[in-house]
Parts: C-alpha cells; sequence; structure tokens
DNA sequence: TTATAGAATGGCATCGATTTCATTAAAGCC
DNA sequence: GGCTTTAATGAAATCGATGCCATTCTATAA
C-alpha cells in the first residue's frame, strides 16, 4: 500500500494525497475526504522510511540513557516520553552499557536516523569537547550539572550536585552524625560523584571533620544488590560510621538491607539517607530519607528547553533546580558522645 | 555527507561503497580499506531511512509495552534488548498508555516503521481475533499466556498463569491460612487477572473453602502506591483477612507498606505474598515471598522465538515456563484456629 | 598470443514519500 | 464577455541508499 494506491483508488494524484497527509490547506474539502475515506479503507499508513528521507524534519528525539536500572531514570524517562508525544514528537531511546563510546554512538545516532534533538540521561560528561562540537542538533543533558565553565554547546538540567549534597551532609551532621559512610556509585572519577564527594567535603570542613577516604565506598551500579554488597563490604572491612548517605536512593535501599542481616537495625543502630527521592522509596520499610531531585519539574523543563533549541528560539542554557530534603524513617538523632 | 560523497573521495563508484557498507565479498581488499579509510575520515555514517527505504529487510524488531513502572517488565525488557542486539537487529520502544488502541497501534508501527516482527508485554490479549490477522509480521506475546485455543496467529512465552497462582494459594493455605486477600492489578476482566483469580478459586476449592467475592481487591495500575492504596482500601472495609496474596510484587510491597502504618506487622500480624519475584523485592524488608517467573530465561526463549519466526525457521508456538516459589521473609505459619 | 572465465566495478532504476513548478479550473472584475 | 487572479491539482525531480545488469579488468588456459 503506498500512496500511488491510495491516488489510483481515490482518483487523485499522489501528489494531492501528500497535501492531505499533511493537512496542506490547499485541497477541496470534499477531495480531502474522498482521499482520507480511500486511506482508512484501505488501511494505509504512511512509510516513515520514505519521508523522513525526503524531509527536512524527521519528528524524532533520541534519548540515550545510561543505567536504566536506576528507578530515578525511569520516572525521568516516563516524562520525557510523554512530553516528546505532546509536542508531536516521537522518541528514540537508547541505552548505551559501555560509558566510552557514549557520545560516539549519540553522534551516529543523529546522522543515522536524522534525530532533530537528543537528551543524555545518567550518563557522564567526561568526553572532550571538541566531540560535542561535532554535535549537529541541540543536546540537553538532564540530571547531569553543567561542568564548569557552563559551557555553551549543550544544556543541562539539573540540581547543584555540589550543594545538594553539601545540604544533605549538613542535615546529617546537624543530628549529630559524625562519622558518615558515604556510597558512591562507580567510577568516583565520573563528574556528578566528584561533585557530590566534594558537597560532602565541604559540609565536613564547615564542621571542622576531617573527610576520611576511607568512609568512602563505591558501588558497582545503580542496582539495588550493588547497594547491598557495598555495605556489606563497608562492613566486612569493619568500618566504624554511624550513618550513611548513599547517593542514590536504590543504594540506600540496598544498604539498610545489608545492615539488617548483620543485625542493626535503622534507624535505631545506624541512620540512612538517599539521593534521588524516588516514589518507591517513600513506600519502603523503614520510609527512607532522602534528598529529592524535583523529577519530574526536571523532565518537562528537559522538553519545553529542547523544544524551544529545535525550534531556534533560544541557546544554550544551564537550569539549575533546588533539591528538597524528605525526612522519612531511616534518621536518628545521636548524642554527640556517639 | 552521503554514499555518493564518499565514493568521489574514495574514486570508486556507489555501488562499490554500499557493497562495503553490506560486507559483499567481491571487493578487492585494497579498494575496501581505502573506502573504508574515507567513510572514517569523513565521519560517514549511512542514512537509515534510505536504507531501510530500499531494502527488504528493516532489521527492526518492535516491543510495545504497556505498564513499564512495574520492575518486572524493565527485568524483560533489559533481557529483549540485550538478545535482540546480539541477533543483530535493533529495537523500537512504544509505550501503550491506553488498553484499547494497543494492537491498532501496533498494526500502525509495523507499517510505518516496517517492523520485522513485534513483541507485545504486559498488554492484554482481548483483542479480537480478525484483528491479530491483520498482523504481517511475528507476533511473540511475552509473559501473557495463551488464551484457550492456544491460537496460531501469534506466540507466547509465558507461565501457566491459573496453575502459578493455583500453586502459590496452595502454598498460603498449607501454611493454615483460610482468609486470604487478594490484590488484583485492574481491570478484573483482563485475561491474566481472569486466569490467575480461576488458579485461586480452585485452590480454595481443593480444600473446600469458599470464595469470597469480598477479599478480591484492584489496584490501579503496577505501582507501589496502587498497592499501598488497595491495602488500605481493604482495611477500610474492615475485611478481615490473614494473608495477602498480591497479583505483582510491586503491590505486595506497598500493601505491607500500608500495614505497617496501621500497625501491623508483617508476617507477625499478617502474611503477604507476592507475584513475579523481582530483584528487588528479595532486597526488601522483610524480603518478600513470591511466586517467580523465570523472566531472564522467558525473555531469551521469546527472542530466540522471534528470530526464528523471522526466519522462517518455526511457526507460531506457545511456551510455557514454571514458576517456582521463593520463600523469603513475609510469610508465617498459623495455626488453624486463627 | 588470444580466447575466456571470473573477479571487480560502474550505471541506472528503484524504494515511497515530498515539494517545486506548471497547468487547469473556477471565480472575480471592469 | 473577455481577462486576470486565485484555488486545486498534476507531473516530475528528489531524498540516499541498494541491487540487478552491464561492463571492464585480470589471470589462466589453449
Amino acid at each position: 500500500m503506498t500512496i500511488q494506491d491510495i491516488a489510483r483508488q481515490a482518483g487523485v494524484s499522489a501528489s494531492t494525497v501528500s497535501r492531505v497527509l499533511n493537512n496542506d490547506p490547499k485541497v477541496k474539502e470534499e477531495t480531502r475526504q474522498r482521499v482520507k475515506q480511500t486511506m482508512l479503507r484501505l488501511r494505509y499508513v504512511p512509510n516513515s522510511n520514505a519521508r523522513n528521507l525526503k524531509r527536512l524534519h524527521s519528528k524524532l528525539i533520541g534519548v540515550l540513557v545510561k543505567g536504566i536500572d536506576n528507578p530515578f531514570f525511569l520516572e525521568i524517562l516516563k516524562v520525557i516520553e510523554q512530553k516528546i508525544q505532546e509536542a508531536g514528537y516521537s522518541m528514540i531511546l537508547e541505552h548505551a552499557d559501555s560509558e566510552a563510546d557514549e557520545l560516539t554512538r549519540a553522534l551516529s545516532l543523529i546522522k543515522e536516523r536524522r534525530l532533530q534533538g537528543i537528551f543524555f540521561l545518567g550518563g557522564s560528561l567526561e568526553h572532550p569537547d571538541h566531540l560535542y562540537e561535532q554535535l549537529s542538533v541541540p543536546a540537553v543533558y538532564v540530571t547531569i550539572s553543567a561542568r564548569d565553565g557552563n559551557p555553551s554547546i549543550y544544556s543541562s538540567v539539573a540540581v547543584d550536585d555540589r550543594e545538594e549534597a553539601r545540604r544533605a551532609m549538613a542535615y546529617l551532621m546537624s543530628q549529630g552524625h559524625r562519622r558518615i559512610l558515604l556510597i558512591s556509585s562507580s567510577p568516583l572519577s565520573r563528574y556528578v560523584n566528584r561533585q557530590r564527594i566534594a558537597g560532602c567535603q565541604e559540609a565536613l570542613a564547615a564542621h571542622g571533620f576531617p573527610f576520611e577516604e576511607e568512609l568512602l565506598v563505591q558501588a558497582k551500579g545503580y542496582t539495588i544488590s550493588s547497594g547491598y554488597e557495598a555495605a556489606n563490604w563497608a562492613m566486612d572491612r569493619g568500618l566504624d560510621f554511624s550513618c550513611v548517605f548513599a547517593f542514590s536512593d536504590i543504594l540506600a535501599l540496598g544498604a539498610i538491607r545489608a545492615f539488617y542481616e548483620r543485625g542493626l537495625q535503622v534507624p535505631a543502630d545506624l541512620s540512612v539517607m538517599g539521593f534521588d527521592g524516588i516514589e518507591m522509596s517513600r513506600f519502603a520499610l523503614p520510609a527512607l530519607t532522602s534528598l529529592r531531585q524535583p523529577s519530574p519539574q526536571m523532565a518537562k523543563t528537559a522538553v519545553e528547553l529542547m523544544i524551544d533549541l529545535i525550534e531556534g528560539k533560544t541557546s544554550h542554557i544551564h537550569r539549575v533546580f533546588a533539591g528538597e530534603i524528605r525526612a522519612g524513617e531511616t534518621c536518628r538523632v545521636v548524642s554527640s558522645a556517639d
């Protein structure tokens, strides 16, 4: 079933059918109806390959996700997809497994499918600048704050990781915690992790506490089992801490389980705080205290920004959202003697 | 950058460049290298629209997911994506929100993008048969058992929902439970739910217990909050039960939270069992007892089956996997006097 | 040396839509 | 009524790759 078949059946030319497809106003109403009826009758669906080959715009936006395991990213992804649809575009999802070729893959994808824009979700920003310059379409990073220098070759929508981590740590320290185990995702060299670690150090320094390298452990991935393993690793090494700050809720939840299995109750024996504030952790037992990122708003803003960028209505900007501490049941005030 | 540009730069014809792209053996090694170098130098990436327009095969397989919220589907989706890649195909993900137009959407997608096959994940099978007959490519349902009559217009890879639900109920009843609250997803009329309910009834009947309509509640969606709400609804109605069997782990986890907030401990005061056996529920507190579906194997089998179907090596079949009870910490043996 | 099979390569139609340009039909105007 | 303007429509080139068929080149045999 091609446009030609419809044209023949409806007694018009292919051009006219194309005009009907694209809602061109200069088609007589009567003709339009006849063509539409024919399309319906023959169950005609336009071939998107042929379409996008000829057209200037593909109406496609790519999303490159790294670590789709993480429910936090999924929460964002859902909103992004919905908003993209609403804007009349379609979403192409690509899942990046290895860290290194992330940008290369994005560049290929853009050319291959004629994407009009690309989102990066959960990746790192460690690529050299000259690679970004090869991006021929707008790129928007979501949940990853822009590096120092605020580059104008891509946009970002994120919280200030450093500041939010500092705030979370300050909160924990205000409850009397002094020895706080940090569970980061890996690698530690990833920008977002470096930022958060820096924020933690800042908070410690503000209280005059030293930053102990030993109290920084890394989890393999963004899964509950890697949080579990990281906590076990810390306990196996006999580390001394009264509190845990995990850089992701899902890691925090895994850690809580690990503590429980060793007979440690949260928050009675240990306090735990997460980062992200996913829905699920509100319903966990005990409900996780977390630094919530306003993910729905961030996702919405990211798509709006993307559309504006595509339509040339704006140039690259960096939007910073404020996080918020969501108190759950996993933190307890301890005496300073603890 | 088109194939013509490469041809000009490398001093060959477009045909030869195309041959290099498709690894045609009848190209002189020297020429092949020269063309490859040129492609690399100009950072050429073939336009997939032009490609798929001309080619017979698009190397694309669609996946229509309903309820991507459910971590169980995500676990499966990840394996499906990986296996599809390994088989040299690409995956197109489509998220169906409304129930009704699911198949219509799939049919459009197939024509539009020239898909070579389509997976249905988490949808329902309630469509009339004549719609399936319009499917021009193999369709494989994952985690949804085939309806009675074992139709040969699509394939399925699933557990026997009825039998597994029966088994789970029998397990709970063997622990002394008699009044078991069922938390189903909605709508109850969905085939998978009807099957599971039938299995539960069967188990009750085997013990001579009546099936009480009242003890069947439905959750809005596959989210932890809807499990939470369903449990609250049941408690608000003052229903009497010693045990809960939720048709999804994520619902069970939400229910546990709801009980906890009303001062009911699991498993001390109430036993809870889930369905699916997702990774996360193993790390929950308390670890969820669940009827585990062997999802990685199911996903792997589904993709293998799909590839075989595409290559014409097999015709539609229905693979049934056996589930398994994974004992956690949410079930307790009660005396029959309870 | 010349015929000839086989290996490499080039030319060109093609996939199914869009879009510009040309053409026809209808309508407005003096 | 004849002419211009505008509304509808059609013809044909085009997007970027593929693959059949034709052609050129090379190596081997007679």
